[in-house]
DNA sequence: TTTATATATCGCAATATTACGATAATAAAT
DNA sequence: ATTTATTATCGTAATATTGCGATATATAAA
């Protein structure tokens, strides 16, 4: 089918997912990365930065501001995009609670 | 096309974002967090646990093994499931670092 | 006002993912 | 040996994702 079967799932496991699935891809990666590499908000030189066309990255970004993780200002012709510094440590309790919950039982 | 541009990335965006991959989907979560809190190794109890069909529940236990992060053990005319702990491990470290890196410039 | 630049959206092709029924494989129980 | 129970694999349908060319939109520059 193809469909994820969310109505079976936990609010909670549900946004656990679609967040994680949001990083779960190396071009959404290195944006982030680059994005954080520069000192103030940057606009899209990102398209230069990383090998995919505009519209790829214009798409990726489009994921990434859909979990509020980044934001997008518009500045003149430009678009100046910049982490959500309040989202992005609400992910980083998420996580952090995920993966110290998910820490008993190993072998 | 469908597929991921790999070759454009570092080995360590496309490792993360691979680990990243496999954990967002809901029932993957709902699997893990149903693995540990079980005090022992549990066998497939999961697919009774989690409405999904069995043949579903071993896919998507396949796609945990597959970035090494649970290990099945076979036991009699069953398999039992646990957390690779060492990987566990490694995995938030590697977390961890990408999003203590990835916090420098914010709005 | 025309042109250039930056970004977003549309539409599509290729491929990947999710889910499941059918079935195979294996081991325990009878 | 046959049956039952547990898990894995195969094949397939439905849908999602990735990527891009073409094009729209909007502002700046000329």
């Amino acid at each position: 089918m193809g469909v994820t079967k969310t109505q079976i799932f936990t609010a909670e496991q549900n946004e656990l997912a679609t967040i994680l699935k949001v990083l779960g891809n190396p071009a959404r990666i290195a944006i982030l990365q680059h994005i954080n590499n520069q000192k103030d908000c940057i606009c899209n030189d990102i398209v230069e930065e990383i090998g995919l066309a505009q519209p790829t990255i214009s798409q990726h970004l489009k994921e990434l501001k859909s979990i509020d993780l980044i934001k997008g200002e518009i500045s003149g012709k430009r678009v100046c995009y910049c982490i959500n510094q309040k989202k992005w440590q609400e992910i980083l309790v998420l996580l952090n609670d995920f993966f110290d919950k998910t820490n008993l039982n190993y072998c």
